[in-house]
DNA sequence: AGATATTCCGAACGAACGTTCGGTAAGCTG
DNA sequence: CAGCTTACCGAACGTTCGTTCGGAATATCT
């Protein structure tokens, strides 16, 4: 499974949940990226800029035939239900924005320096994918069952991640913090940009990554209570 | 308008947006709050319950006549649309977190604590009335045209305060930061409190707004980067 | 060429949606 | 009591929803 292309190109992957559709007879290489797998990922592109525009339940499957320029029945030979669309569109998300970190990871020490990592991938990514990040967390209850469990799961070890990665620090700092607060507080700062993010006014990703790095870090690190001039009691 | 009582007591106020239902008759004192104004209450309170948990375009208007016992066209007598349950659900709470807010910046000095005040208004509130909170957040981008507009224009309001405080702390403290920057950054952090907080394991609102009072001070407060033992530069 | 599999569509299905209408029962006013 | 308003409901309206079905094109293979 190729990683090379820095835009999002969908599934390419093992994604067979199609009624019996049999891997078109191998014959060379590209088992993957066929015809069929190309246009579904143009479709789970159009549908994620639905989604993001309308919500989840807010968007119908014959918003989707319009913006694909196909016929409402047509859209159903490449998926089964509106359920998978939303499920495809966050897995592939979520599996490729942990990807894209591990790899960064790889070869980087040191804890903070591996903090910074995880900010600035985290908003490189979401900034270049806006719209498919958006729905990853904003519809990130939406999934029930089987598919939402799933979902979650990913979520969990994103989570991990970030959480051993900060827990590192602080051990390499000899700070004891709740990592669990710390964990959260950074994801509201980097998810939340979704609500607020202009590209024509606020900065780019990879300076919002060096600030909001600078703002979390400093927070975290520096001991006690913030220096201050005068602290009055109220009444 | 009393602000005495601390739980989420919804309308009693000046909504009158139903076709052109008049005062009803003005007797003696309580104009407000009459039978009609606490059954609205309770129906908005199971309308932001149902609201909350399907999203607002997810739940239908069947889901809500099951929850409050009433019939689906009895639900009507209150209320013109669906529309009308989510505007008044967020204009009430927003108009409602600010009036208490201004009510504790009154009598509060020092532009550090002002700000711990905000945040502390916000949390406790927050979680005081997650409910509503989190359709007032999840759901901003729901409503359209002037209905939309208004909710914005409170959200806009809300910015502006929190902006000025920050502003204010910086003049205070002789630093210079973007106060655009830090303000999304601490409502990323105490917005995003809906999809993780959990009060068997988390802790309360106060000492949430200490905690994060405190991070996120220590992290516009304190000048240059964090310190740090080593700096390495990548390959 | 013919045979076969893939791609796509018009039309329709039943279910669910928000809302409305006519009417009934209860409460208050004089 | 009559007269009027408020509170509420069963039933239905018209629309939109996700999905399906049979078949028509189009591409691929032998």
């Amino acid at each position: 499974m190729s990683l090379t292309n820095l835009e999002t190109r969908l599934p390419s992957g093992p994604y067979n949940g199609r009624k019996g559709r049999p891997v078109p007879a191998a014959k060379g290489e590209e088992i993957v990226d066929s015809r069929f797998d190309r246009r579904l990922a143009k479709l789970l592109h159009h549908a994620a800029h639905i989604f993001c525009e309308k919500g989840y339940e807010g968007a119908s499957m014959r918003d989707l035939s319009k913006a694909a320029g196909m016929s409402l029945a047509g859209l159903y030979h490449y998926f089964n239900s509106k359920e998978d669309l939303l499920y495809l569109i966050q897995k592939h998300t979520f599996e490729t924005i942990i990807a894209r970190l591990q790899e960064r990871l790889k070869d980087a020490t040191g804890a903070e320096q591996r903090v910074r990592i995880f900010i600035e991938n985290h908003l490189e990514y979401f900034l270049a994918n806006k719209e498919a990040m958006k729905v990853l967390t904003h519809e990130d209850e939406t999934l029930k069952n089987g598919r939402g469990a799933e979902i979650r799961a990913i979520k969990r070890e994103y989570y991990r991640i970030c959480l051993e990665l900060l827990e590192d620090l602080g051990r390499e700092k000899g700070l004891q913090f709740s990592g669990r607060l710390a964990v959260l507080a950074l994801f509201g700062m980097i998810n939340w940009i979704y609500t607020w993010h202009n590209p024509r006014v606020d900065l780019n990703a990879g300076e919002l990554a060096e600030e909001m790095s600078d703002l979390f870090l400093r927070g975290v690190l520096n001991p006690g209570k913030p220096k201050r001039k005068t602290q009055k009691a109220n009444a």
